[in-house]
Formats: C-alpha cells, structure tokens, sequence
DNA sequence: TGCTATTGCTGAATCGATTTAGTTTGAGAC
DNA sequence: GTCTCAAACTAAATCGATTCAGCAATAGCA
C-alpha cells in the first residue's frame, strides 16, 4: 500500500538523464543552463505527469534554508496577535515563505524551548514579542546571523529591529479621553510585569491624571495564564472597595475582558454606570453590550513594516537595525460615552 | 560574526574520535554499542561544553521522521479548536512531538495547499478537520502511510480514524433545554454548508421541537470570513421580519458571537427578552451580559482521544482505523432561563 | 585544418546526520 | 599455540536534493 515517493534520482533513470538535469528543470533554471527546448518539455511534462513534489527536507538540507518563519507572540488566539498574524502569513505566502505561530504564554522557558526548537529545525527568520530574560537567546539567533525582529516590545540591550507602538502616548490619549468624557475617578489596571511596555503605559495614564488634577488609583494584578479567576477576586475586591470610582482604563484587552466579567458578577447594571476604556482593541469589544471603547494599535501598518524589514534582511545580511515606533488611534464607543448620559 | 553550527564531524576531529562513535553516544546508544564508559563521559562532557545541537533537518532527512504533528482546523482563533489545540501540544511535548497549528478557515484550496506543504516537509501525522471536497488529498496522505485523524468532521467515504461529536443528541438537547424553559417559537440559524455536522445539528434541533408540536424557523446564513457583515445585516433583517421569534439556537460559536452583535444593534434591551443558546461554548459566553448558554464539546476528552490514537499509528503502522462519536454536556447560563423570569 | 567558444549535458561532491557492516584488539578456552 | 568470541570502535553508505567542475560535440572563424 506504501507508495514511496519518486525521488529525482527516480526520475533521472525513468528519463535516461542525469539528476543534475532534472534539478535545473525543477527549478526554472532550464533556459540558462543551457538545457534544450526539447528535454525541458519533456522533462516538466514528466514532472507533471507524476504529481512529482520535492523532499523539501532534503532540500532545505542542501541550501541551508527552510523558506520558513516563525511568529511567536504572547497568545496567539489573543484578537490583536492573531489579526497581526494573519496579515503577515499573507504578504509572506505570496513571497514564498510559510509562517509557523506559536505562542509563548510570556513564559521564559517556553519561550526559550521554542526558539531552539525552530533554530534546530533552521528555519529562517523570527518575529518575537520577547518575555523578561530572553536577551541571551535572541543574541544567540542574532550571532548565528538569523534575523530576529521584536514585536509589541522593545529589549533595550539589544540592537535589534523593532516594531512597536507609542505606549505613553496610547495610555495618555486614552485617560484624557475618559477625562474629556467627564469621569473623574479613574483607575488604572494592570498587571505585575516590569515590562517595558507596561511602564511606558502607566506613565502615560500618570502623566494624563497629573495634568488634570486628578488622583490616580492603580491596581496591579498578578500576571497569571493559569489564575485568571483568582485575578478577577482581586479586581472585585478592589471595585467593591473603591466605591468612588467611576470609570476604568485597562491595559491589556485580556486584562478588560476578565474584567468585564468580574464587574458583571458584582451587579450586572454596574457596567452601565462605570465609564471603559481598554489598551487593545477586540473583536468582543464591539459586540458587547455596551460596546468598548479602545485604544487599538494600527495592526495593517504593523504587520506590513514587520515583513518589510524582515523580507529586507532575509535578502541581504548585515542591514542597520530598524526602530519603529508606531501610533495607534482611539477606538470610542458606547462605554466611554460623556458621563452624564451613562448614570 | 557569523557562528557556523558545529556539525557531527567536526566534533569527531576535535575528539580524535568517528562521528559514529559521537552519534551513538548522542542518542544515549552507547551502552547499547559497547562504547567504553570513559569514552562515552568525555564526548558527553565536551558535547554539553559547547552545546552541540544537531541538525534537525540532516536528522530528519536520514531518519524520515520530522517529529512534528500538524493541527489543522477551521479557524484557530475559535475558542473551541484552541482549546483542544492547547492539550494536544501538552500531550505532543510530552512525548517529544511538536506541534504546527494552522486555520484553513474551511477553504477546500487553502487547506490543500496546507495539507501538501507540510507532506513535503515530513511531517509525521495530520489531525484535521475536514472541509468539504478533500477526500483526495487525504487520500493521497493515507496511501503514503501518514497518519491522519478527522476531527470535528468525519467523511463517510473514508476509513479514517475520526473523533466527533454527537451533533444530533446536542441540537436535540439544546432545543429541548430551550422548550423546557418555556419558549415556544425557537428559530435556528445556521450556515449554509452541506456538511454532515451541520445536518445532524439540523435534524436534531428539528426532532426536538417536531417531538414538542411546535413551528420549526431556519435560516441558513451563506459561509464567509469575509462577508461577516453581510450576513449579520440578513440576520437582523430576519429577527425584524420574525418578531414572533422568542428564542435562537445558534448552531455554531462564531454564529452567535457575530448574532449577539446584531441583537445588542437591533435594541440593547432586546438580548433581555431573548432565550439564547449556542452549540460550541466559548470563553465569550461567561463574560456576556447576560452569559450565554451553550452546548459544550467535551474538549479534554476529545484532545485525549486524538492524542492516544495518533501516537498509537505513530507507534505501529496498519492499526485497524477507530471511529469516536463523543457526547457533548449542556452549559445552562442566563440567556436561557425560564421565559417568565425573562419577559 | 586547427583553434577557440558555445551548446548541452553529466559525474560526483556536498549538506549533516544515522546506521550497516565491518575491523582490530585482547582475553579465554582447549 | 591456535581458535573463538566479545569488546570497542570506525569507514563508508545513505537519505534526496543542489551545484561545481568538467566533458563531448558542434559551430564559427581565420
């Protein structure tokens, strides 16, 4: 019942050629290889015939490349990675490389397992979005010259190409959006990881509070793929104790969504008195009721520098390093609307 | 800056020794091979010294076995598939299998292009859920002795193995669970597509409400990632027309996730007055305001099954193929108590 | 005719592992 | 002293492609 599968050797001797031949043919390298009309006819026609498919594995062994990339984020059933996702497996099909996902759950070990795993297997570019402790890894991929570039944040130490997006200027953008909506308690929450990019949005919700006048109330919730219930006690308590507040800025959409759970458990009516902003578009977002409002990061633009830089170094080793830094844009819908029509 | 990977044969000459001596003692084969134990310590010490790893794709050529498992389902972003997904890695990792997820979003072209690009590479098996017209292709893999497993879907005309749910027994209890709450003109809608899943939702929701005298409502929704809005417009369209309508069965997760939209558009309040339930549950549903009722696939169960039947074709060819029809369990939230509490 | 160039093709090396089929050495049996 | 056998190791084939280096035949030109 096994078929094997011919290889070109196979072929050759079907053929009365040699390998060498058939290789050239395979590839499109006929005309200026000096390979007649005739034979590269007959050659295709045969190919064709049998449904002939290279072993890409031996291939890859032989070029050194895989023609394979990696997209490894957070979670990637997470609405903004997955929208990035499947931006950048289109523009890369059409440049003739395929895209592995995977996601890191911001686990260090899980990430550094993956990283080898896919080095070993010699594919040929990485888009990461780095968890805490990574740096050696990545520096180890950058010294065996296979293109890394971060995503969603930055590693300071490391030159490494970069696409991120304005966070201080996001979070700022946000608050004062909440401000300008009349709410006038608004609390910050967020998660325990001292990212880069969990700061820069802290600062900007401070630096929003502090030009109002305002004053800043911030819960950080233990980051935790695993204790999400717990997590959302926490929250509860810190909404049933916090009586005063009348609008929330979370910074992750899964930070917003659990949230929304935990605020419809405490009064389902709650959610219509407190004024909502999420870091982070989704998807849920706009089918809630009341619909979310966002601050949503330009994903189009960002898949596109993303494979733009990367195509770039894949063709030509050694470039200069690119830092992105890109702007989102405010997403206001039914949860953020002026205060005195919600209560 | 370039690092070249050491390979086999350089460490030999390092170790004055034969690549088969380093092989052997690579795979943990030298005991079996009567390498003396100093010599086995001291390739061991100098192999972790400079922490050789081999070529995975030399490996994979020589050995024709990648290690890697494909998971291919309709969309890996829906709750559902994730799930499963998640456990099927855990499982995979477990037993030195890795795992590639990929979405065919249900597209007949897509997921053959899939299918044969990851056959060329190798890899070892195939769980799939199977859109319609690709008996062929999975044909061709099983003919080449690669395991593949159905998921979700089964093709009668085909002895794979499969594991599945029973569709007709869930629709079935979902619509007698809505009956039993008290409501009495129950529409269903559904996608247009002629797979056997969808027809014993179909049946099953038909026999439920046949059985209890009442009026049967259908309404087939065309199949498109794309036209989503579209086909939520026909759906408003429908419930306005229907205003006798006190209840819907969703027969898929994403059906009702883009039907809560069109609802929450019609009238915020009109979600209130509605019984609600979903065939699939999903990570939405408990954070919706009302939560939403579901029929909820056994997802551990599932994952298990696939996993225990794969790594058994794995282990041993020719295995008589298994045919698993699963039984789902009914979630019971707010969106389908009883109607006189609703109304 | 003799020389180079070009056309049209091929043999064999190569990528980096695994594995088969040995070889060498020394101990022990008789 | 010779024979056998196990221990300890290795040379070379192999997987299936790509590609370098080169060969034979014909054409072109003086």
């Amino acid at each position: 019942m096994k078929k094997k599968r011919p290889s070109l050797k196979d072929i050759a001797e079907v053929l009365n050629v040699s390998t060498t031949t058939v290789s050239f043919v395979l590839n499109g390298k006929g005309e200026e290889k000096k390979i007649s009309k005739e034979l590269i006819a007959k050659v295709e026609a045969y190919l064709k015939e049998i449904n002939y498919k290279p072993n890409l594995v031996a291939r890859s062994l032989r070029t050194g490349s895989t023609r394979v990339l990696v997209f490894m984020v957070e979670d990637i059933s997470n609405h903004f990675f997955s929208k990035v996702g499947r931006i950048i497996e289109d523009i890369s099909y059409k440049n003739d490389y395929r895209v592995l996902f995977c996601s890191t759950e911001n686990d260090l070990k899980r990430t550094q397992d993956l990283i080898h795993l896919f080095h070993e297997r010699q594919v040929d570019g990485f888009i990461i979005v780095p968890p805490l402790g990574i740096e050696d890894d990545i520096k180890h991929l950058m010294d065996h010259d296979t293109p890394v570039i971060l995503f969603d944040r930055k590693i300071p130490s490391l030159n490494t190409d970069y696409v991120v997006i304005n966070n201080f200027e996001g979070a700022k953008t946000s608050t004062k959006h909440l401000i300008d909506s009349g709410y006038k308690n608004i609390a910050y929450i967020t998660v325990d990881l001292d990212q880069g990019q969990m700061q820069d949005r802290e600062a900007g919700y401070r630096a929003a509070i502090e030009e109002a006048g305002l004053k800043e109330t911030t819960l950080k919730l233990p980051f935790s793929t695993t204790a999400v219930n717990e997590s959302r006690e926490k929250l509860k308590n810190f909404i049933k104790d916090h009586n005063d507040i009348d609008a929330i800025f979370f910074a992750t959409n899964y930070l917003s969504q659990s949230g929304l759970k935990g605020i419809h458990q405490i009064d389902p009516n709650l959610i219509n008195k407190l004024g909502i902003i999420s870091f982070d578009d989704s998807g849920f977002f706009e089918m809630y009721s009341p619909t979310i409002s966002a601050f949503a990061q330009p994903i189009e633009e960002m898949a596109e520098q993303l494979m733009r830089i990367m195509l770039k170094k894949l063709k030509e080793k050694d470039t200069k390093p690119e830092y992105l830094t890109l702007e989102g844009t405010l997403v206001a819908r039914e949860s953020s609307q002026s205060k005195t029509t919600k209560v």
